[in-house]
DNA sequence: CATTCTAAG
DNA sequence: CTTAAAATG
């Protein structure tokens, strides 16, 4: 493979809704080899981008219309796997990864927590043994992009206000210690490595106006291991959901930039 | 009382909906003295047209967003009547009542038998108790005005595609015969008396395109005893739901016309 | 506040 | 096909 292989994640908050705000015509522009997916709340859309050259993979919930990843490709995917496995997390079509290109890529939506104790306890175990799935990937061995809405925003700088939120789900202490030690288990948060500490967020409530205010917050990553991600950017302005687009362009460790 | 009644009977399909579609607007233009509404699927809401001097009565399902009528009127609204009674018809909100320059008006939303045998069960066992209570009603002597949705087409040139609806709820042996015999009991059908034998139709379907291919049923009346309804129309341009509105304008009895 | 699903028509 | 509500985020 001499190509870079450019990347991007997005929580779609219903497929078909996505595609009604032109997502079809967002992905021919922008012509993302690897689109991951997140909230489908759908059945599987195979023909949803298929005259764009996309293959796909799907994991939806049990639950129609909750729910539910997809990974889209336009290079042929292979050794697709859906689930943990995590029964409950498996249920709610959470996981998916499939390898493109020799990376494998994930596609991962966490749960939120805001809707009650039961739910931030049920995030709460999911995170536990996702760090104990991402582990076992990275011993692998082979390069990983993970993709995905975590529901959790990691430093102050990740959110508009930090400060009223250090009781709510998203951006509790537990939460932050669990992505620095995420991240430390060997994945590189791509966004902050290639942007540095500027103040951007991928996720705007629907209500007050809180887009228009940009108050907004981080909760959508793109990790690497064994790659590097280069220009990296947040696509603020696609309005495809309440989140923003995260792409970025993948160059494999050791490949020789040409001409 | 010397001036005429303006009367409107529409099953509006939802108010909210109704009003988007410029219920005021059409009002502020036809105003009509009453204003008999059915299918509110909505809590009361006094203040739709309150500032076009209507007031009003409300009776709502127990069901939040079900069923539902009420009653407008530009003129004092007395001796109001919720329900029939009869308890599960009444915790359906369906019919209501009230005095208006002396004449009692009711708006009624019979069920639907569409559904399924349980509620097609329900439906007839309604029809014979409206029947009573009409007939109850009839007996106070007080001239009457009903409008309302029937769920029932009386006869073959009361729905285009009679022969195929002949076990259709809706248009069943029984059904007409009811009506039959609901006009027997001292009822005009004010569209037939004052529009003659013209296929005219108040519903139409949403599916397929019924509206554009007229593909419809006169399941809303006008019906009345005791005063002469002039001026009969079916407002099939108005689009303010699934059902058009159906005025006329009311003449007591004995009443001179002047000048 | 927006999405999807359901019940109902 | 359309409405409104419920669940979920």
């Amino acid at each position: 493979m001499t190509d870079v292989l450019k990347v991007t994640t997005l929580n779609v908050n219903g497929l078909r809704s996505a595609l009604r705000k032109g997502l079809r015509d967002w992905a021919a522009r922008e012509r993302p080899d690897v689109l991951l997916l997140q909230e489908v709340r759908a059945d599987p859309m195979p023909g949803a981008l298929a005259d764009l050259g996309y293959d796909s993979a799907w994991f939806p919930a049990q639950k129609a219309g909750y729910s539910g990843v997809a990974i889209l490709s336009r290079r042929p995917l292979t050794d697709v796997r859906a689930g943990m496995p995590h029964t409950e997390m498996d249920a709610e079509g959470r996981v998916l990864s499939a390898v493109v290109g020799g990376v494998r890529f994930v596609s991962v939506y966490l749960p939120s927590g805001s809707s009650g104790p039961e739910r931030q306890g049920f995030k709460d175990r999911v995170l536990l043994d996702f760090q104990a799935w991402t582990d076992a990937l990275l011993a692998e061995g082979r390069p990983v992009v993970i993709g995905g809405d975590y529901n959790v925003a990691h430093q102050p700088i990740d959110l508009k206000n930090w400060r009223s939120n250090q009781k709510n789900s998203g951006f509790l202490p537990h939460e932050r210690e669990w992505m620095t030690a995420h991240l430390a288990a060997g994945l590189t948060d791509t966004h902050r490595a290639c942007l540095g500490d500027a103040a951007e967020y991928t996720w705007w409530s629907n209500r007050a106006n809180a887009y228009a205010n940009n108050v907004g917050w981080r909760i959508d990553y793109l990790l690497a291991s064994g790659v590097t991600v280069r220009e990296v950017r947040v696509d603020r302005d696609a309005r495809l959901s309440d989140h923003a687009p995260l792409s970025g362009v993948i160059w494999q460790d050791g490949q020789v930039r040409e001409a």
